[in-house]
DNA sequence: CCAAAAGTGTTTCGTATACACCCATGT
DNA sequence: ACATGGGTGTATACGAAACACTTTTGG
């Protein structure tokens, strides 16, 4: 039977997102559409490639799907190809029934995803497949491999968010020092000195304050700063460092 | 037409080697074997994936096929799958005749392979398919995207390389300060001041002196080092670090 | 005036960088 | 004795880490 995806490569996404108050979230969907009666399996955004495309337009047109959202961050991080990734249970036949093609082996490209949660709130989330955010301690049992590819995302992404400017992607474009380090703590899992992050970050060109502050909050208005991407890449480039 | 292989998905592998007097080296073969016609083109290792094996799997495989090595350092660093990589000219024509099937899309799993080249000489190397080591510097155009390949996972080395142990991996067991010094050169594409390179080394404590020294050597001879996995397993697991 | 979060300075320690000469061996 | 690469020490500057109190606003 023809088809116009390509059966054998799929694409996964974690996207995560963060909450000023709730921390780090991922996104799940159900399994199947809300009319469907096999209701409760959750799973992570993703589907078989088209034939023609390039994953990452794939990527991005499964978070668009799926969220609404376009022109987000992405980033390819593993390929899950166990030959027995499927298991040969109850998820292997629904896909085989989704799809009516005898699905054998699937070879997973998995990226993970930043969303700023603040912008793209639980409404434009895909009601069909009843997509919602969970807390990374709330996950239950997902279909497949995907317990294992959140953790695998989970573990690039605090790896990455040490050299890359990740943070900047999970914030509003203007955001106070104080945001920054929640969510450097939220992502990395332990807690920074106040003191010494805002010396840090201050030192950082590319991080530029504005002459601006909060309004209507009942404590002492914090300053707001934006990221200067540009100024960003002109210091990494010039930047050597042995880590080990 | 069924075939073993799963002609939808390859590997392919940049295979550097470091030789102490020449530098960086990277494995190229013939398109095709020895007894062909069509000499000449040259390419990465690599092939398609058979149906139930694990990528991992078929990176040794292909490995153990075009060098006799195994059980040597393999990383995943990318996926090159642009509907359009294979060309639409001699090199898909080649591809479509030797498989015998209509490849129309290939998604590629690259991986750089670490090898210690003072072990496995040109001796060892696939006859068939007049594997060779090439400089850096010398590599002529490769069929399909393999040069941007090899770009891509020099990029990914020189970054990785100053995160992990990989070093170690282009050494024998038993290696001296300089040749350390050398290959961090050489992989990282700028020198570095020898009294401040060994005072760093000296530092790490998995870098384990030994009471041994070089012999024969028309100089003074170089004391040996080895490399202890375990401590660094140990160190890597408490280090945290910022690096922006 | 109280609650709540923002913002501020100093000391100590370790590591990065810059830089020039002596040492041990084989021939 | 000489050629060859191996090996050493010091001074300066910058960043990491530890640590407690004052400031500004709204209610």
């Amino acid at each position: 039977m023809e088809t116009f995806f390509n059966p054998y490569i799929s694409v996964d996404i974690v996207v995560f997102g963060f909450d000023d108050n709730e921390g780090l979230k991922v996104l799940l969907i159900n399994r199947s559409r809300r009319d469907d009666p096999s209701l409760k399996r959750l799973k992570l955004p993703g589907n078989f490639i088209n034939k023609k495309e390039k994953l990452h337009d794939s990527a991005n047109r499964i978070l668009k799907e799926f969220t609404g959202i376009k022109n987000i961050y992405l980033k390819q991080f593993a390929v899950f190809d166990d030959p027995g990734r499927l298991g040969d249970g109850d998820d292997l036949k629904w896909l085989r029934d989704r799809t009516g093609t005898e699905i054998e082996r699937v070879v997973t490209i998995a990226y993970y995803s930043l969303v700023k949660l603040h912008q793209y709130s639980e409404t434009e989330l895909s009601k069909a497949y009843n997509a919602r955010w969970f807390g990374m301690d709330e996950v239950p049992g997902l279909i497949f491999d995907h317990n294992q590819i959140i953790d695998e995302g989970l573990a690039t992404l605090q790896k990455e968010f040490l050299t890359e400017p990740l943070c900047f992607e999970l914030l509003p474009k203007k955001f106070t020092i104080n945001q920054l380090q929640r969510i450097s703590e939220a992502i990395l899992g332990f807690s920074i000195d106040n003191r010494n992050f805002r010396k840090r970050i201050n030192r950082l060109e590319y991080v530029v304050a504005l002459n601006e502050r909060q309004t209507g909050v009942s404590h002492k208005p914090a300053r707001y700063y934006i990221f200067d991407r540009e100024k960003f890449d002109i210091l990494k480039r010039e930047h050597t460092g042995f880590i080990i």
